[in-house]
DNA sequence: GTAGGGTTAG
């Protein structure tokens, strides 16, 4: 027998201990299990303040399930039970739950702490109308709201109000309440001000004037008030104020420096980040890892590579001892500087020497890897991911698609709704990428329409990938419509719809809406001028693409890189000027590499220069040996002259070198379905058919002129397929399948992923004449519309 | 038993 007074001793100790543990303790679980086994061995009965401890760690050290049995255990659960339960629902976001203890809960048994722990829930789930609303109901019901009923409220406030005069009655209400004197109360107050400030359906200006006079009229002011203030002045794009708060505060805290870092970062002015953080070391302002993230992302995106290596060396030196959070947010975007300055496995060294590693970590190196196009470790890497997120699919999907590998990026994307996940705006985009390598029209056309069903119609994102597949997949109207019913458009969406006139033979359209672009006040870039060198030569617009090209370094101050330089050897071959490629070649300021020699390479190919292009081809069996375009180009230029040993001899070389070739296939969009004819080496087997379809073209052909019957293997066949391969290529294997299936009038479109050769251009052209139909053909990105034994590139093909 | 600020990935 005990009595009464060693009892309480006991429970008071055991209490005691508890209170010892914290979740950020790991040994707290083992803590509250042993007093938990001391307790029952001792023959006390579980309840009071000892068993309210013991649920509340518990559930904190991640054992819900224990800490639910235990309060189910209990035969009269008091308040205080009740109120850590609902914390617990709310935190592993089972609002439903947590709201079923609280309407058990007598009223007469409720107290305000009980309130405010639901309160809290909603507004932590990002439900403030719920929150509001019980809010409403407890002063209904007589409860008085203390400074964490309001903190908790004001917090959800934050989210749904959108006007002056919500804020205005939320004021008032706590200056009647009598609590405004709290910090807290204040802080969060200050911030319902500066948050409905950032919505943009109200003027700003009045409501941080009001956030001002409340900062001003406050009798004590914390690092978290100065701070939300900064904060408020960020996010509504006045830096110049947030600066001015910042140096008038009298101590230094370092979260309103870091605000202030991050407010510079977000602005894109990142030399003023840095030189704040100069400042702050200088001062003696406490850095901490936040100001270590900012920094260093401001060097990552501000072109510092050098100062974020210093930064990383300067935290390895006196950062002796950082706790792991510190390691895995700087570790993070130490990552993200490596990678985006080319140094991936810089990157993935720092990755795998890190401690602790969370979805963003992985997600960051996935993201050099497939930035770096080394697309094999990308998938592996990906495959091996403990943790995915919407962002993980995205950064694949689109990874995979800018790659080339369309069909496994649609694979994937599909894959990701399998798994759950809605794509948002990038995962759209990143699909509808694919389409566009894969001249996927009806599947685009489908994305398209759910795409406006979901309403990411109108971002940038979506928007700027659509002009491109659209443009890709033939239809340069509907990319037209596209870019004129974009809300907003950037640099990139101008580019795009360059692009996609330019491809498909619009040369002086497109140098028209370049014009426009530059009257609109945007500036062109590097990759605004490979646009329109790109659209000058498919256009043969020699002279106007020579004098954008000067234009570069003369009005822009942009110097013209190897990309530049290959348009313009293009622009000049296509034109037939061999002598202007050549000096253009001799006049570059640094060492011509392959994709130069490519460009003449192929230039020649179209015009059957053959000194010229054996000449480059040498150069390009040196630079890349085992690049398999180098031969299939010079066998074409041999093929467009005639000389079949030669082909043959080419053939043979690539073949004895073992150069692999990539599998070609061919397909093309007949009524709403793509028939792919060859992939892989492998014939459909409809091939038949169509060659017997052509035989009969050929025919008439011949009739009016155009010999056909080249003599020559289909580049994607081997032998067992060559009596349906002698006399057709892949094209026009495709362009016949459409004439035969497609009733008259209609367009045939074909999409090949090969660039087109000379035989099946002429042959095309003929066909067109024919059938009088309009066919459009795909070459490489851009596309040639036949019409009438016409071709859009004229005589520039 | 309950609240408030600054932070990294496309």
């Amino acid at each position: 027998m005990r009595n009464v007074l060693d009892v309480r001793v006991l429970a008071n100790r055991y209490v005691a201990q508890l209170n010892l543990c914290c979740p950020q303790n790991p040994s707290s679980y083992s803590l509250a299990r042993t007093v938990h086994a001391h307790v029952i061995a001792s023959g006390f009965k579980l309840r009071g303040h000892i068993v309210n401890r013991l649920i509340d760690v518990y559930w904190k050290s991640s054992d819900f399930v224990y800490a639910r049995q235990l309060f189910d255990e209990i035969p009269q659960p008091d308040v205080i039970a009740r109120t850590t339960l609902i914390t617990a629902y709310s935190a592993l976001g089972n609002l439903k739950m947590a709201r079923e203890i609280f309407n058990e809960t007598p009223l007469d048994m409720r107290d305000t702490v009980f309130y405010n722990a639901m309160i809290t829930g909603y507004s932590h789930m990002n439900d403030g109308h719920s929150a509001i609303e019980l809010f409403r109901a407890m002063r209904w019901a007589n409860f008085q709201p203390d400074d964490f009923t309001f903190a908790s409220v004001l917090s959800a406030s934050t989210l749904i109000f959108d006007d002056e005069r919500q804020c205005g009655q939320m004021h008032g209400a706590v200056v009647k309440s009598g609590i405004g004197l709290f910090p807290a109360v204040l802080n969060s107050l200050l911030s319902v001000y500066v948050k409905c400030a950032s919505s943009p359906l109200v003027s700003s200006s009045s409501l941080m004037a009001s956030a001002r006079k409340l900062f001003d009229e406050m009798p004590k002011r914390n690092e978290f008030i100065w701070t939300t203030l900064i904060t408020g002045y960020v996010r509504n794009d006045d830096l110049a104020a947030a600066r001015e708060i910042l140096d008038t505060m009298t101590e230094q805290p370092g979260i309103a420096w870091n605000a202030m870092i991050s407010g510079y970062l977000h602005h894109g002015l990142f030399e003023d980040a840095l030189t704040l953080f100069r400042k702050m070391r200088l001062l003696g302002v406490q850095l901490d890892e936040s100001t270590y993230t900012s920094v260093i992302s401001a060097c990552a995106d501000g072109g510092f590579f050098l100062l974020g290596k210093q930064v990383h060396a300067y935290i390895l030196k006196n950062e002796l001892n950082p706790d792991r959070n510190f390691l895995l947010s700087v570790g993070n975007t130490l990552i993200t500087l490596y990678w985006k300055y080319g140094k991936v496995d810089g990157a993935r060294k720092i990755f795998y020497e890190m401690p602790v590693k969370d979805v963003i970590s992985w997600n960051t190196l996935l993201s050099g890897y497939v930035n770096a196009g080394r697309m094999e470790e990308a998938k592996s890497f990906f495959a091996q991911m403990p943790e995915k997120n919407l962002l993980t699919w995205t950064v694949m999907i689109s990874g995979l698609a800018q790659n080339g590998f369309g069909e496994q990026a649609l694979k994937l994307f599909n894959q990701m709704r399998l798994d759950g996940y809605e794509p948002n705006d990038y995962a759209f985009a990143g699909a509808i990428t694919a389409c566009s390598v894969l001249g996927a029209l009806e599947n685009g056309r489908q994305l398209h329409a759910q795409i406006v069903h979901l309403g990411h119609d109108s971002t940038l994102s979506v928007g700027n990938a659509m002009i491109t597949m659209y443009a890709r997949c033939g239809v340069v109207e509907a990319a037209r419509t596209v870019f004129l019913t974009m809300p907003f458009v950037d640099p990139v969406s101008w580019n795009a719809m360059i692009a996609a006139l330019g491809q498909h033979g619009h040369g002086i359209k497109a140098i028209e809406l370049y014009e426009q672009m530059l009257k609109e006040g945007i500036l062109p870039d590097r990759r605004t001028f490979l646009t329109v060198l790109s659209a000058c030569s498919h256009a043969g617009l020699v002279e106007e693409g020579n004098r954008y090209f000067n234009s570069m370094l003369e009005n822009y101050g942009i110097a013209p890189g190897e990309d530049h330089y290959t348009r313009m050897i293009d622009l000049f071959c296509r034109a037939g000027k061999f002598s202007d490629a050549k000096n253009v070649i001799d006049s570059m300021p640094f060492e011509a590499r392959a994709p130069i020699w490519e460009a003449l390479l192929a230039g020649c190919r179209t015009h059957g220069n053959m000194d010229l292009g054996i000449e480059a081809a040498e150069k390009l069996f040196k630079l890349i040996p085992q690049h398999d375009g180098t031969y299939v180009l010079l066998s074409n230029m041999y093929a467009s002259l005639g000389r079949w040993n030669d082909v043959a001899r080419t053939r043979k070389l690539m073949r004895d070198r073992g150069v692999k070739k990539e599998p070609a296939c061919s397909w093309t969009e007949v009524e709403n379905k793509v028939h792919v004819f060859l992939v892989d080496d492998t014939v459909h087997p409809e091939v038949l058919s169509i060659y017997n379809y052509l035989e009969k073209l050929n025919l008439e052909m011949k009739k009016l002129g155009y010999i056909p019957d080249t003599k020559y293997v289909l580049h994607d066949m081997e032998s067992e397929h060559k009596e349906y391969a002698l006399s057709t290529h892949s094209e026009k294997l495709a362009v016949a399948f459409g004439l035969m299936k497609l009733p008259q009038g209609a367009t045939v479109r074909v999409f090949k992923n090969l660039r087109i050769c000379g035989d099946c251009h002429n042959a095309i052209k003929f066909m067109s004449k024919v059938a009088g139909r309009e066919i459009v053909v795909r070459d490489g990105k851009r596309f040639h519309h036949f019409k009438y034994g016409e071709c859009s590139c004229g005589n520039y093909w």
